[in-house]
DNA sequence: GATGAATGAGTATTCATTCAT
DNA sequence: AATGAATGAATACTCATTCAT
C-alpha cells in the first residue's frame, strides 16, 4: 500500500464536523484529493483513500464526483481557472503588452505557487499522468502566448528566426517548469531571480535591442 | 483489458521466428513496450499485453525483465543514452561553445525524434507517469545546460538578470517540450523553423547584442 | 483449480442471508476456511475458494483478513485458545496434580475433538504446512507439560532416567497425535481406551509404583 | 522469492564435473532437494531451484524425476528405508524383545539423526506438507510398534488400560517428535538423556514393576 | 446526504513443465 | 544426457463502484 501513513487530513475537521453540509464535504474532498494527488499521483491514490483523508465514508465520494478522474479534473481545471483569473486581474492593472504587465503576471504566478504548493504539483507535475490532461493544460496556455508573439511579430518586436508557434510552446513549457521546480524548493532561487530570468528570456525582452 | 484493439506487432514477427534467440526476444519486448507505452502509457499497458505484442508468452516477459517498470526504465534510459551519444558525436564535429555546435545538437535531436517517434513519446510525454523518472530525465539534462550557462556568464555572454540555474531549467523544459510537440505532428513547423527558433531563444544567441 | 468439487458451503448460507452483518460474514469465512483447510491444506486452498464457500465475493475476504495466512492463523490460534480454555475449566474442578485432573483434561480434549473435527485437522494435521505454526503449537503446549514434570520430579514422582524436557516434548506430540488419529476415525478406539491409555502412559501414572 | 540467497550447492561440484554421469546427477538432485526442502519446505522450493542448487539445468531435473513431488517422495522413502535398515541391523545384534534391543534401535536412530540433519527435517518436520506423506510415514512406523505391544500384552508385560493401537500411535509420534526436536538443536539434551527417557517412557519399561 | 460492507472484474507475477537444440 | 529459453495456466490481492441501511 502506497498511502500507508494514516494520512492526517490537512483541512482538519476531526470527522463529522461538516456533516450535512454538502458544500463543505465537497471542499474537503477537493482538499484531500489535492493533497494526496500531489504526494502520490493519480494512480496511487484511491477514491477510498481520498474519502478517508477527507474524513468521510467511501460512498460519500461518489455523491460528489462521478469518479476519481472527475475529481482530478476538477482540481486541475478549477485550479487553472483561479490562477488565470488572478493573473488577469494583476495584469489588467498594467499597460497592455509591456514588460510591467508580464512581470505582474509572473509575480502573481509565483505567489499563487507559493500559496498552493500541493495544487502546483498536481497541475504541473502530476497532471501528465492523466492522459490528455497535460495536453489540455498546455493547450490552455500556449495559444495565449502565441497570440502575444504574433502581435510582437507584427510590431517588429520578435527577433528574426523565431516562430511564434514554436516559441509559444517553448515559453509555456519553460514557465510551467520553472513554477514546478521553484515550488518544489523555493530556496533554489530567490523570487526576484526567477522573475528577472523569465522576463529576460522572453523574446520580447531582447528584441528591442535588435531593432534600434 | 485496456489495450483492447488487437494491436498488431510493429516489428513484424510472424509468430515464433526469434525463438531460442534470447537477445532478439529481449529486443522485441523492448520494441513492443516502446510502442505500447507510447500509445497507452505505463499504467494502461499490461505485461501480458507487451508479451503478446512481442509475440511471446506472458511468462517470457519475466525471463527478460523483473517487472513492468524495469522494462519502462530500460526503454527510457537506453533511449536517453543513445540520444545523448548521437548528440555528443554530432556536437564534437563543431567548435566548442559555438552556435554551430548548438545547431548541430538540435538537428541531431530532431532527426532522432523523427526516426523514433514512439520512443520520443515515451521519453518526453509518458515518462512522467512513472514517479521519479521524469525528474530523473530533467535532472539528467539540466545540469549540462546550467554548466554551459555558467560558462557563458563567465565569458560575459549571458544577459544581465538571467540566473544560470533558472535558465537551465527553463531551457531543458523548452527543448524537451518542443521535441515532443513537434514529434506529435511534424507538420506543425518545418524543421528549419524549430531549429532557428530554439537557437534564437538560447540566451547566448541574443546576449552579444547586449554587449557591443 | 485444485478445489474442483463445487464444494457446498457447510454453514448453510442460502446466498446473501448474512449480508450487512460483518460479524457473521467473518464467522462464515472462518467456518469456510476451517472446512477447506481441513480437507485440502493451506496451499491447495485459495482465498477465492474460501470466499465462494462462505457465500461471499472474493474481495470480501480481504475486508476481513489481510491475507490467506492470516485466516489460517486466526483459525489455529482461536481454536487453540478455546481448547485450552475448556480444558482449564474442566481441570479446575478436580484436585490439582491428580490423575483425575489429567483425566478431565483429556476427556475435554476428546470431546472438543469430536465436536470440531475439521478444526482438529487444521490444528494438528494441517498446521505444519504453515511454516512456523506447527512449532508455535508445540511451543504452546510443551512448556506447560514440562512444568508439570519438573514438579513431579521435585515430588519424587517422576521415574529415574526421565528428563522433564524430553518427556514433555514426547508427551505433547503423543497427545496431539492421538487426538488427530482418533478424530480421523473415532471407530479406531473407544473414547475410554484412548483416555485410559493416555493416562496410563503419563509418567506420573506409573512412577508411584517405582517408589513404594 | 524465498530462496533468495544464491544457494551454494552443498555437494560442491562446481558445475559440470559430473556431466554425463547420470547416477551422480541424480544423487546431486537428491542432495540438493534434501537441503532445500529441509530449509524451505515443499511448497517454497521450485524444481528450477533444486536444479540450480545441484548445478544442473532446469530441464535435467525432469530427466531424473517426473515431477517435484516424486523427488520429495524419493527423499522421504529412501531415507526411511535406510533408517529402518540401520535400526534393524543394530537391533539384530541384541536379544529380541529386550530393553537392550530397544536401546540399540534408539541409539541408531539418534546417530542417524545427527548424521543427516537435513534429511531428518524433511522426514519429520516437512513431510507433513505433502498431503499423505506424513500419514504414510506414521503408517510405516506404527504397525511395527503395535505388533510389539500386542506381543507385550500377550506376555503380560503391557500395563492394564493401555491399548496397543493407541499406544503405538502415541509412541511413534513421540519418538519422531523427539528425533526432530533434538536434531534441531542437539544441545537441548544429551544423547544419554534422550535415550534413557525414551526407554523409560516405553510401556514395556515400567510394566514389569506392575507384576512382581 | 451519509455510511461502509460488499462486489467482482482486473492484473502482476510465479513456476511446473516442455522441447528445440 | 544435458541444456535453458519458452510456455501459459494458476492465484493472490486491489480498488472503483454500488447499494441497503
Amino acid at each position: 500500500m502506497s498511502v500507508s501513513t494514516p494520512s492526517r487530513p490537512i483541512v482538519d475537521l476531526s470527522a463529522h464536523r461538516a456533516r450535512r453540509d454538502p458544500v463543505r464535504t465537497r471542499e474537503r474532498l477537493i482538499a484531500a484529493g489535492t493533497d494526496l494527488f500531489a504526494q502520490h499521483g493519480l494512480h496511487e491514490v484511491t477514491s477510498a483513500g481520498v474519502a478517508r483523508h477527507a474524513g468521510v465514508a467511501t460512498g460519500t465520494f461518489y455523491l460528489h464526483f462521478p469518479d476519481k478522474l472527475a475529481l482530478f479534473r476538477t482540481i486541475v481545471f478549477d485550479g487553472l481557472a483561479e490562477l488565470r483569473a488572478r493573473q488577469d486581474a494583476a495584469g489588467a492593472q498594467q499597460p497592455r503588452g509591456t514588460a510591467e504587465e508580464l512581470r505582474a503576471r509572473l509575480a502573481t504566478f509565483l505567489e499563487f505557487a507559493e500559496e498552493k504548493r500541493a495544487l502546483m504539483r498536481v497541475l504541473f507535475a502530476r497532471s501528465a499522468e492523466a492522459a490528455g490532461i497535460a495536453d489540455e493544460i498546455v493547450a490552455a496556455l500556449a495559444p495565449g502566448v502565441e497570440r502575444r508573439y504574433v502581435a510582437l511579430r507584427a510590431a517588429g518586436r520578435l527577433p528574426a528566426g523565431v516562430s511564434p508557434a514554436v516559441a509559444a510552446q517553448a515559453r509555456a513549457a519553460a514557465v510551467v517548469r520553472i513554477a514546478a521546480w521553484w515550488t518544489e524548493d523555493p530556496a533554489r532561487a530567490t523570487r526576484r531571480e526567477v522573475i528577472d530570468t523569465l522576463v529576460a528570456l522572453d523574446p520580447a525582452a531582447f528584441a528591442p535591442s535588435v531593432t534600434p
